[in-house]
DNA sequence: CCTACCGATCGGTAGG
DNA sequence: CCTACCGATCGGTAGG
């Protein structure tokens, strides 16, 4: 595989994100995808195996920078609301460096094939554990106040996922501001 | 039309709303459709003009619903924070009557055809901005604190959105009781 | 990377 | 409401 192939992969799959964003996995077609890259529809197979390929690569690759970016937080020697606002970052760092892919990776990865299906379960199931530890920590600790963990946790990672949407219309930096006031509110003393 | 016809159609519009839900539009078949309600694929067609037809009335019914109910809420005699609470419970009780619908109102809509995709568009705008006018109004008589209107607008109402997805999981006034507290904690004096 | 093409599946119709 | 069927479109392959 030369380096000229590469590059064209990565410029396939950034199409891919984009259009798979826009339509849907299941509406988007190789047809959309080689004209947008300027091939014939079967030349695209010189590049991938299929499409399900594409999405399989847009979601995992999202999912384990998820998986990282949790990972170096939880390591790390700090307050329970410091690792909790570096979270905030992580999303939207995710969300600002690539709109398409946090897209797909958060509306299609329900179209992944049955195994990578169930591989993508598991890292979100042990991205969600660590998650909460952190919340569960800070209330231990007498930092976060809160009742029905369950839901709190969803609330927050739900408006977390939500920016990947609206990302490109709001200041990265407000938008931060804002969600961290959102979520700290939320967790104060009753 | 008799009325067999009429229970007929609500039976198959019934199970496209939980088809569609849960496959997505686009992945969903009339043949699935059809084997869900115990007909060949083609007597489908005796009860429904075209696919597109479900998911439009699917969508528009749920729409309806969203502005009846926020309607109702403007035009009573109630403090902002009476209304946002209504607010809340609005869409609480339209994710716990129709989940599926609700569902299907949130994330197929993208697929309406061209028309009603229009219209859908318009009423969802309409619908945004008497939710937006509630917050202001609330902040203009000091009862409300926020900068960033339309961040934290969209916070709340994905976060409402957010419930179609779980909420058979939690009990509803275990829900509505945290949502309350987000929200109005959200908004609260700095 | 293209031309040519294929089997599968789709939404939908004809006719009874 | 069914049997029979159709044109369109899909993901993907053969062969060069």
């Amino acid at each position: 595989m030369t380096s000229e192939a590469l590059s064209k992969k990565q410029i396939i799959l950034h199409a891919a994100a984009d259009l798979f964003s826009k339509k849907g996995y299941n509406a988007a077609t190789i047809r959309d995808l080689a004209s947008m890259v300027g091939l014939e529809p079967s030349s695209i197979y010189s590049h991938i195996r299929s499409k399900e390929d594409l999405l399989i690569e847009l979601c995992m690759t999202c999912a384990n920078q998820f998986m990282e970016g949790i990972n170096n937080i939880s390591s790390e020697e700090m307050s329970s609301r410091k690792k909790l606002k570096a979270l905030i970052l992580l999303h939207l760092d995710i969300a600002y460096l690539y709109p398409a892919s946090a897209i797909v990776f958060n509306d299609e990865w329900r179209f992944l094939p049955p195994q990578e299906l169930q591989e993508f379960l598991h890292l979100r199931k042990a991205y969600e554990k660590k998650f909460k530890k952190i919340l569960i920590t800070g209330k231990e600790e007498g930092k976060f106040f809160f009742d029905h963990t369950d839901i709190v946790f969803n609330i927050i990672l739900n408006t977390l996922n939500y920016t990947y949407k609206g990302v490109k219309q709001y200041d990265k930096n407000e938008l931060e501001e804002t969600l961290s006031h959102f979520i700290l509110n939320f967790l104060n003393k009753p």
